[in-house]
DNA sequence: TTAATATTTAGATAACTATCTAAATATTAA
DNA sequence: TTAATATTTAGATAGTTATCTAAATATTAA
């Protein structure tokens, strides 16, 4: 499970969307015209943060709009951090 | 810089690894023991590792101790925590 | 100096992934 | 119902990666 997370994380495109959708929800074509590439190329990453439950998705007539799954971006940001805290008596984590 | 960390950390093989660097350095032998794969494999994890400057290392006769780079392993997880980290009313991050 | 031990490097392979173009699907407008 | 718009799916390609075996390197012991 945080293998996905990571693994969604680990792309710089992925984390500019995550940075977007923290600001407000967007579409896809929205989020697209951010970027250099192609639709499906953004569909496809849309789908990887999906996957890693990082992002909630809602057809709003055309558009499929995009936003931060708040509640399990939470819970994976606590797992996250938890693994990365250092359980020694020099840390400050 | 932030891919490489979260590349590193996406593998859950090197996430144990680093789960057993947290209790106490280890050569690459003695790591290799709690895995059932081979030492060079084991090798290739800890370079990945050490390029993400997630650990150090250190010859001592024969063996090469591996241990968290701690200094730098906490200003990663810094970072990683800033980015998951939400601005908004209602998040509790 | 030769043998044994510990680890890494080299090279191969299979699986995964980021990207593209082309085509398919879904919704709205004419 | 046909055309336009928004997005995804399919299929291809190039690059990356986790793993292996075999060989190379470094250190210690005999």
């Amino acid at each position: 499970m945080l293998s996905r997370t990571f693994s969604a994380l680990s792309d710089p495109t992925r984390r500019k969307i995550l940075e977007y959708l923290k600001m407000e929800e967007m579409s896809a074509g929205q989020i697209g015209q951010k970027f250099n590439i192609t639709a499906p190329s953004i569909s496809h990453h849309l789908n990887v943060l999906k996957q890693a439950d990082l992002v909630y998705s809602r057809r709003q007539g055309q558009e499929i709009i995009y936003s931060l799954n708040l509640s399990v971006f939470e819970e994976i940001s606590e797992q996250v951090m938890t693994f990365l805290k250092i359980r020694s008596k020099n840390s400050k984590l």
